[in-house]
DNA sequence: ATGACTGCAAAGAATTTGCAGCAGA
DNA sequence: TCTGCTGCAAATTCTTTGCAGTCAT
């Protein structure tokens, strides 16, 4: 155990037990400069096919994903190709879609300026606000 | 046949023989006043639920709405919820989306502003720009 | 020891595909 | 007649679920 005591302790703090599979997936996540879209299925191909000792069920992977996900350490975006895509960047933010590369990169919410959000129907209240700016090649 | 001469005319117009089914379809869908959002799984239990005489097969319904979707009578719209939306209207325009209801709602593109959208990365231009705009109960 | 977590396999949902037969031009 | 379209069922893909065994505390 206690293979990154930082991270272990990051996990307790929102609830979840720092178990090894948990401690793989949060290294291989949050231990990077930049953020990181990814589906559920690229994770586990991603993880699995490093020389990691044991492989972890895919099954795992969704749990984890959305434990961490409820507890605020991952965002879910929702791009096109109806494919659920999730973001380690959990600031506000919003997304160009490469639809030639199926990709996400990030704006940064200062980028954009949205003037005039219309108000809500009467009972309800704005929860966030996306904006998804699709781009494909240039040619043709 | 000729059930419908405008809208065979508008099917044929766009490259698509004017079956029974598609008209059928193409019927419940454009010749109503409001825009309509759905799956393709309600708009076959709203159709099929009525009291025509023959059921329209579920891949019927698959392959007519990406055709209507490929010759411009739909829109596609990515939500939340892993669900393949579709859109009666086709102008550029936005959307409430209810997390409550699963439903999605409207917005004019006058009704919101962007300033200083982003420049896509080299070799790449924007296709469309979508602000969804997730709401939720007012209470709690 | 006791919950929580993992992993397997099965189930479920949404969508696509192959292909024989049917229907529109 | 000749493609294109429909409908069925099977296949795919992505995700969830049930449950027995395992692990963190």
């Amino acid at each position: 155990m206690k293979k990154n005591l930082k991270i272990a302790n990051k996990l307790r703090s929102s609830g979840l037990r720092p178990t090894n599979q948990r401690i793989q997936i949060a290294e291989f996540l949050f231990e990077r400069e930049k953020t990181f879209h990814f589906t559920v299925e690229q994770l586990d191909k991603l993880i699995n096919s490093k020389n990691y000792s044991a492989k972890i069920s895919l099954a795992t992977f969704y749990n984890t994903v959305h434990a961490f996900k409820k507890a605020g350490h991952l965002k879910e975006v929702f791009t096109s190709n109806n494919k659920n895509y999730f973001d380690t960047n959990v600031s506000s933010h919003h997304h160009f879609y490469d639809l030639n590369k199926n990709e996400l990169i990030d704006i940064d919410l200062s980028k954009i300026e949205l003037k005039n959000t219309p108000a809500p129907p009467v009972g309800k209240k704005i929860k966030d606000v996306g904006v998804i700016i699709r781009i494909e090649n240039d040619y043709q």
